[in-house]
DNA sequence: ACAATATGTAAAGTCTATTTTACATATTGT
DNA sequence: ACAATATGTAAAATAGACTTTACATATTGT
């Protein structure tokens, strides 16, 4: 699975600190996870899609491997 | 956080194996999502979206206190 | 009623999401 | 250039997603 995460934030200038501190988690999580480096909850998907008002499925996409 | 998915396998006609074959999960995983035992990753909550052709949105929902 | 299928649930195990702390490097503003 | 802010990354710890096995109950078709 991929995400669009890092240039959602860029439009919306937040640091990864913002958007953390906006959906409740660590930033070492919003940093892991624009590095692909593990696959969050759906709640988190949930929570970042409602901070850039898009729909999940344009934020996060499945990949041939998942 | 709460799910459709029973309502969404009952207007398919899939039984929870149908539908956990589908995704490549155990029924139990299936099973207990409904029940609202655990949160999904968002892998599996793509995967679930797109059997019933609907947004992530339209099958998982945040609630108050998550 | 009987047989087959579908669902509920539980326990133990594995794997991975997420946190906390900490430090190094990169970027930005003045 | 300097100071402040933002990002990358790592290690250890905790919590929770998901599997496997197994059994009990409920539902459906004949």
């Amino acid at each position: 699975m991929k995400n669009n995460i890092r240039v959602e934030r860029a439009i919306k200038q937040l640091t990864q600190e913002d958007l953390a501190r906006m959906v409740s988690v660590s930033r070492q999580t919003i940093n892991a996870m624009e590095a692909n480096k593990y696959v969050p909850s759906t709640v988190l998907a949930l929570k970042i899609a409602r901070v850039f008002s898009k729909p999940v499925e344009e934020i996060f996409w499945l990949e041939e491997t998942d």
